[in-house]
DNA sequence: TTCTTAGCCAATCACCGTGCTCATT
DNA sequence: AATGAGCACGGTGATTGGCTAAGAA
């Protein structure tokens, strides 16, 4: 399990699925649709679209997660940490949208910036 | 490299983000500021009033842990009849 | 001739207004409209450590900060794309965002890697849909593999 | 070393999903 | 015809804290 492997991983699991089950997700579909709802540009919103995030979540999720295990790992600790998601988030710019959410000072151990 | 700047504050650095979402953090920023006054300032400590009630009430084993229902009047005394759980003796934990 | 007892009716009414709150003290609302809680700002936290453990070593542990971090970060993430998806959307004079406005979205913001599993799903579930569809609505005409509609109908 | 803290249990009840009506395209 | 918003309802899994080992410091 490492981040070269994490999406074709992920791609072989979706094609290895046979029927999508809409009925048991992971994460509650109404949830997402209300966070959507808070948009004040949304209007209607088609029940196709929170079943796409609710999958979306799961990788985004899985992918921050072991990004920032990573840099547990590095500093020799077993419980992950706030600080070490503040630094998976500064070293991938896909993360880039996250810089108000978790801002760049609360990386805490000695790294310089890059 | 560093850039200093001439001036010996260190005000904002210049921030580089990734080129396809600058424009979007910017109107994200917009939309999140006519939210915040509706966002309360800081996390509660429980989400529901009635779950922590129960939480609370609840039969809790000897190391804290919520144990199966046992009864819930915790005056105990009634005839004895034996419950077939909690084997006096022996270690207490176990993963 | 006046009364006084109408007062206590106006008493019960006020009492029956059980109102939950969560927190302990004082937030109420703030200014105009309504406040936003937890719940529906953010998914629930206990979906969000189930998936946060499937990459972490079993033996592994994580704080109480980094789930609530997750929590927001997921919440921004969706109203990142959300936003995106919305206006193509609009663009596009439509009313509604479907799952192709979320995929624009994702490309367009940088996003690559999900475009193609997402795709798959998206086209997995539609095809999902209308199996079964066909099978509540009436069996009497046989399905084609490929989703094309019967054309020869008249 | 000292001391903070995350995992561990399962019962209630808030919320999610469903099925309906009505509106829009 | 197809599809989503908005409601009410019923079923159910997310929520929840005390103790203590695990581990951050």
């Amino acid at each position: 399990p490492t981040i070269e492997n994490f999406w074709p991983n992920i791609l072989s699991e979706v094609n290895s699925i046979g029927q999508v089950d809409a009925k048991h997700q992971v994460l509650p579909l109404a949830r997402i649709k209300k966070i959507m709802k808070l948009d004040e540009n949304a209007k209607m919103i088609a029940g196709e679209a929170p079943l796409l995030f609710a999958k979306a979540c799961e990788y985004f999720i899985q992918e921050l997660t072991m990004r920032a295990w990573v840099h547990t790992e590095d500093s020799r600790r077993r419980t992950l940490q706030r600080s070490d998601i503040a630094q998976a988030i500064a070293n991938y710019d896909q993360f880039d949208f996250l810089i108000d959410i978790v801002p760049r000072e609360e990386i805490k151990p000695s790294s310089t910036t890059k | 490299g560093e850039d200093e700047n001439s001036k010996g504050e260190p005000d904002e650095e210049p921030l580089y983000v990734n080129a396809k979402q600058y424009k979007r953090i910017l109107i994200r920023r917009k939309a999140r500021a006519k939210l915040e006054s509706r966002i309360p300032k800081e996390r509660c400590k429980y989400l529901h009033e009635s779950r922590h009630r129960h939480a609370m009430n609840r039969m809790r084993g000897e190391g804290g842990r919520f144990h199966s229902a046992q009864e819930k009047g915790d005056q105990a005394g009634l005839d004895g009849s034996s419950m077939p759980l909690a084997p006096s003796g022996g270690a207490t934990l176990s993963r | 001739m006046s009364n006084s007892e109408d007062s206590q009716q106006y008493m019960d009414l006020i009492v029956k207004e059980e109102e939950e709150m969560s927190g302990d003290e004082s937030d109420k609302q703030d200014g105009h409209g309504s406040m936003l809680r937890e719940q529906d700002r953010f998914l629930p936290i206990c979906n969000i450590i189930k998936i946060m453990k499937v990459p972490v070593p079993q033996n592994g542990k994580i704080a109480k900060d980094a789930r609530e971090c997750i929590q927001e970060c997921v919440s921004e993430f969706i109203s990142f794309i959300s936003s995106e998806a919305i206006e193509r959307s609009v663009a596009e004079n439509r009313k509604t965002v479907n799952g192709d406005d979320l995929l624009v979205a994702f490309s367009n913001l940088g996003f690559d890697n999900y475009v193609e599993p997402l795709s798959i799903y998206l086209q997995k579930y539609r095809e999902s849909n209308k199996s079964d569809r066909n099978l509540f609505m009436d069996s009497n005409y046989a399905q084609n593999e490929d989703g094309a509609t019967n054309e020869a109908m008249k």
